[in-house]
DNA sequence: CATGCGTTGTAAAACGTTTTAATGCACTAT
DNA sequence: ATAGTGCATTAAAACGTTTTACAACGCATG
């Protein structure tokens, strides 16, 4: 174990360098943030400075002076990504991907904050300069925390108000592209199958549902589930409701979970899929694509969703739009675009 | 824009709270951090203290001076990731969601690292404490830059000599798994199809499938292609193998991208799977399950080896195991289980 | 009574950066 | 010549925490 001249030497300091090049340590400072011109022989010195000593800032120390410690949190609202599960994940996971990358572009890293039983030590432990959170709920408790830190938070999500940092997603428009091309294949007798929770998500879907069936004159039936025990509890509902009503000839159901549940139901009943019924989802994720036949659902363009909250945040953060609650930047989702697969379409 | 009384004050600090509970900060950190008694009348007037003036601590102070950045970093290799495209990215994103519950329940926060073209430019943006790498190739450039700068580096992949912390991933007996599935099935030509780079991943499968095709007597016919073009470079060798030499009755495929490009050429030719063809694949990913039909693959329990990884790796890092190099924790991730699906035996 | 000891608390020094105000210094314009 | 003007650089303060060495105190022990 005996540890030669190259052991663990202590890092080389801005300090050391600046004695290296024969300069100050202020000087070396201005030479790597470029904040101010450092004549370029003394530039260059600097520089072989650094190359020979093999400097790498400390990033700490850099953060406690600027404020900044050049990190963005991703987070999903808590009691929703507990209560979906794996399942969102998923729809976390891709997004938090192509956030991950569009920060690194900017120089700040992406911090993955799973779901917790304790936001608030999440908030202790983690040093982040921003935040981005996915679908939150409506009085989402991360929000509020978030909040009352005054951490700049981009959501993706629903659009409020007072929310100064948002991509919006439109959910109407995807319960309304789902709805019609269900009806456009020919169905008309649609059954909507929701959870009871109040997250944006859900209400638009009712509220599309509600307002398309009464145009078209179609009965518009409702399930509307707790989302803890999705898969099962559709599966369930699904079947006694087909006992009691009839099967529909369609069913709009939104949370990818519930249309596995949904699809269970159907095989156990013998309903052919998209024969006698037919199958619609929200998110295009492993459960929509992993069901036989594959579920006609939406693409959200998740990955374009993503880098547009990541930059936004970031450049939010440099520019201090923090104060001036002017400079509030929402923009809207690109999509979402219909995918149609064979649970809607026969091949 | 007037703001009140309300605005966003200056954060408390350690001083604010020590003043307002008539103690000096040194208490006041002590009674934090625990590292020594304090008398419990005071402790009392410090936790009110610190409730009363929202007080959290400035986490790049505090890093500053233990030299902790209180996270650690996960990588994936950067020519193997981009090769691979998405569909590595899904393997990662897996692992990343457990780590990053693991890492949270030891305080320990995870940053999401992008492959990205310049691997030293994330290393000076980035602080953490430790790393986590997937998969590395031999010699792998993320490897030895981190292990330049002293990062100590939790590997989940192949077992090397002198990697300390390591999750071994059993790539022989994922390919013995494979292959003897194939044959208790009844094949008697298979065909691999693997990647040409210089993973572990690729030289155990040639390895295994050589020798196992030898003791059983079977050609053993290989293609060995470039991982760039993955998915179309499968699909044309394929179409170009079966023109030279007919149909294999199963093809083993490792890289799940190779084996969306394997389907698509036996459908071009109008062979059926399972039927004519017998199909298996490694990493029970988005696209294994969203064939038709769904892949034989593995499952790799990817988030009890994520966990495994990220809980050593941060017990590393407490206990010091730097220095004393006899500290190594490699560890055995729990065994591939065979997921039998359509690709290999008719429903 | 002196000594020693254990317990709480404090003062002050670090940690490595960025930034502010000041300092030369070489020019140019008066 | 003198004052004014930029420019490159520097010295030193500040950021908020942890930690080290030390002091004060009460109390038991000799």
């Amino acid at each position: 174990m005996a540890m030669g001249a190259d052991g663990p030497r202590k890092r080389a300091t801005i300090k050391d360098v600046a004695q290296a090049a024969g300069v100050s340590p202020g000087t070396v400072s201005n030479a790597l943030s470029g904040k101010r011109r450092v004549d370029s022989a003394t530039q260059a010195r600097i520089s072989a400075a650094i190359e020979r000593l093999g400097y790498v800032p400390n990033l700490a120390a850099r953060g406690m002076r600027t404020g900044k410690a050049g990190t963005i949190a991703i987070f999903s609202s808590m009691p929703t990504a507990v209560a979906a599960g794996a399942a969102r994940l998923g729809f976390l996971m891709e997004i938090a991907a192509s956030a991950a990358v569009a920060a690194l572009e900017s120089n700040t890293a992406l911090l993955l904050v799973p779901p917790i039983e304790d936001p608030l030590r999440a908030l202790s432990t983690i040093a982040f300069d921003g935040a981005i959170l996915v679908e939150p709920e409506t009085e989402d408790p991360y929000l509020s925390l978030l909040a009352a830190r005054g951490v700049p938070t981009m959501v993706i999500g629903p659009a409020t108000e007072d929310q100064p940092l948002a991509v919006r997603l439109d959910y109407r428009r995807m319960a309304e592209t789902l709805f019609d091309h269900l009806h456009d294949v020919g169905a008309r007798n649609i059954l909507l199958v929701v959870g009871q929770s109040r997250r944006a998500s859900n209400i638009a879907f009712r509220d599309v549902f509600v307002q398309r069936s009464a145009a078209h004159g179609l009965p518009g039936q409702e399930i509307v589930l707790p989302e803890a025990e999705a898969e099962r509890g559709a599966q369930a509902a699904l079947r006694a409701h087909v006992a009691e009503f009839g099967a529909p000839d369609a069913v709009l159901v939104p949370i990818d979970a519930m249309a596995t549940g949904v699809m269970a139901a159907l095989r156990e009943l013998g309903l052919a899929v998209p024969g006698d019924v037919r199958v619609a989802t929200r998110y295009d994720g492993i459960r929509a694509r992993s069901e036989s036949p594959a579920l006609t659902s939406l693409d959200l363009h998740l990955d374009r969703v993503a880098e547009l909250a990541a930059r936004g945040l970031v450049g939010a953060l440099d520019t201090g739009a923090l104060d001036t609650g002017a400079a509030a930047m929402v923009v809207d989702a690109p999509g979402p675009d219909l995918l149609v697969r064979g649970s809607t379409v026969s091949s």
